[in-house]
DNA sequence: GATGAATGAGAATTCATTCAT
DNA sequence: TATGAATGAATTCTCATTCAT
């Protein structure tokens, strides 16, 4: 069975509407984009008010820097994890991070898509805090491909390049993938940590 | 010398302001989306009043299709006479594939930029179009992997999912790319190559 | 005393400016007519702003569409009731029937006036609810043409013809009257019934 | 065969494009209304440029000024031609004017309708100089009517009341008319005659 | 927390009209 | 006479946000 229905991002927060504001939020801005879509929209999709919105968060622009930050905190946490349980050496953790990318798109695909396609529209400290959050990310494929290329695991110059080549089309995965498609969340997983590390010139891809 | 500050897209069409007009809205879309943008923004770039657009664009979704019409049209041309040009084996034709995206990637950044992430705010027939540009795009990448896989030139296996990688990883270069960056042009065109050629697993990647 | 201003056609509704709102559009179509009226001109007529009226009505269609209703609605009621009230009698039926349409104009000239300009600018469902009870009128007056004609009562032949140049020629009344006129309501209605019984060949009309 | 295709009011005046013209805006200002219609619908029709219109018409009123003027001129004209080939009596006289009206409606309704329904856009001297036409159309059934009464042929009081009541069943006419209805010409011109004189009260009113 | 009413700014688009050619 | 390009004002409608309840 390959279809995985998208869950909520974001689970009971112990705060009202909170949880169904921020994933109507989510998908509105996901269907729209953060312009094209309304706090109309969001109130809709969320079962509330209008007005009631606003006493949840005191604008548009926090509305969308929270479900981006909730998005962040969960990829950033899970590629932790994930990184931890794998071991010591490059190619393994390499293969544990981008499964466990490839596992976050395929659950929380919208989010992946809005956190993409919206951070532009950020501005000030939520930007700034959400770039820390990007950057964490990026540091954890940084690590470990600085860690591959001094072992000698990985043949790659420019460890920070190709981590962010790798990053780019792990990205890519968010936009084209479809839940009904031809690959198992498994197989689709184990494809991209095989483009990954092909690209890192690991002598173990096979 | 890096720094090559990008060219207009849209050069003289022999119709009064449409050239302006075509590289405002480019300018504004890229700034600040497709609906962060208002005809306003797009009329000011291009030197002329709010309501002469209309003259030229029937709606600004109209005049969006009509930007990343230019913008892909370019691409496209770009990338066959480069592949054409590459001689038979699959290797070259890939590196020279490679090579001429991210010169169209470092000439026209925002072009490639908002090509990437305003179709989405297409409908219709006008989306329709777009896409058929696109499947051609990819159409290069692809046959030249699955000539490779047939060679034996490339080792990887689904060359379909493998070409789509390769896009993501170029396509990702337009959303970093700085023109005053580490890398000339040429030495991110030999990067990327290298990650391509790499990722498709061919032995003559460096 | 002869003159009587004409008096709002919609009481309070119990939901803010909604009755404000109707009144002022009713004044604004009925000075310029639909299109030369503007939504401005209707919300400085009821005391409110522009964008407000989009809280009470979706667009300016609705609102002509909601005006047109309450007119109706208001002379189809009255016609019903007056001629429930005057006996079985065709002549004396018909002679209410244009009365109680004589006595409307005088008190909603205005309603009358855009009614029966203004309907053609309605479409969709707007326009097939207005049809219907267009349609309610018309069929009081046939009703009783007919009823006539079969008891003798009139004279003149096909009823539904004759019942429809009656309607034709009251609805005259409320291009021309003007509060200030010669004839007082009371004078006015009855010569229009007489009109109408001598156009129907009752020979009970003086 | 009933059904009879309007014709064109204005036929060639000598002066390029300006019939084409006419015709055009009678059609956009009866399709639309004036305010509903632009004069770039009224280009469009006439198979001209937009510019151009206005080497022929000053503004777009004086444009709406010129089609109702045609309009009734045209149906002044017919009205004396008919009144003046009845003889002298009162109800042929009536009967005569009633039929040429009703033919002009059957033949230029569209000119009947914009007649009636746009004369209140127009201001200033055009307005005036279409109030006199009009007057003349009234004085004709007026002149009738009057003599009518003196002579009693008629036996209805207040001439002008009752006139201006023919004319309002008769202007009816164009509100429903439709070609391909179940009356000819000639049957709806009689049977109109009819109503005519039933109002008026003559005897001869079969 | 929750709501409905309210608002000023701004959105896309259309308009009648003008002008240089 | 004819045109295409241009424009400023106005159009309908939507927006994010506020406020009294």
């Amino acid at each position: 069975m390959n279809a995985r229905s998208t869950v909520s991002l974001v689970g009971d927060t112990g705060r009202g509407n909170e949880a169904a504001i921020l994933n109507a939020a989510l998908e509105a801005f996901g269907a729209k984009g953060f312009h094209g879509a309304s706090m109309r929209d969001v109130a809709r999709g969320a079962g509330t008010s209008l007005s009631n919105l606003y006493n949840y968060f005191p604008s548009k622009s926090r509305l969308l820097a929270e479900v981006l930050r909730h998005a962040n905190d969960e990829l950033v946490t899970r590629l932790h994890v994930a990184v931890d349980e794998a071991g010591d050496d490059a190619a393994p953790r390499m293969r544990e991070a981008v499964r466990a990318y490839v596992r976050f798109v395929v659950d929380h695909q919208l989010a992946m898509v809005v956190s993409t396609n919206e951070v532009r529209y950020l501005a000030g400290e939520d930007r700034e805090r959400l770039v820390v959050d990007r950057d964490a990310t990026q540091a954890v494929f940084e690590d470990i491909v600085a860690q591959g290329a001094a072992s000698g695991e990985f043949r790659t110059p420019h460890p920070a390049d190709a981590a962010r080549t790798v990053l780019s089309a792990l990205a890519g995965v968010a936009q084209w993938y479809r839940p009904d498609g031809r690959l198992s969340r498994g197989q689709l997983a184990e494809q991209q940590a095989r483009y990954a590390l092909a690209l890192l010139e690991s002598p173990l891809a096979r």
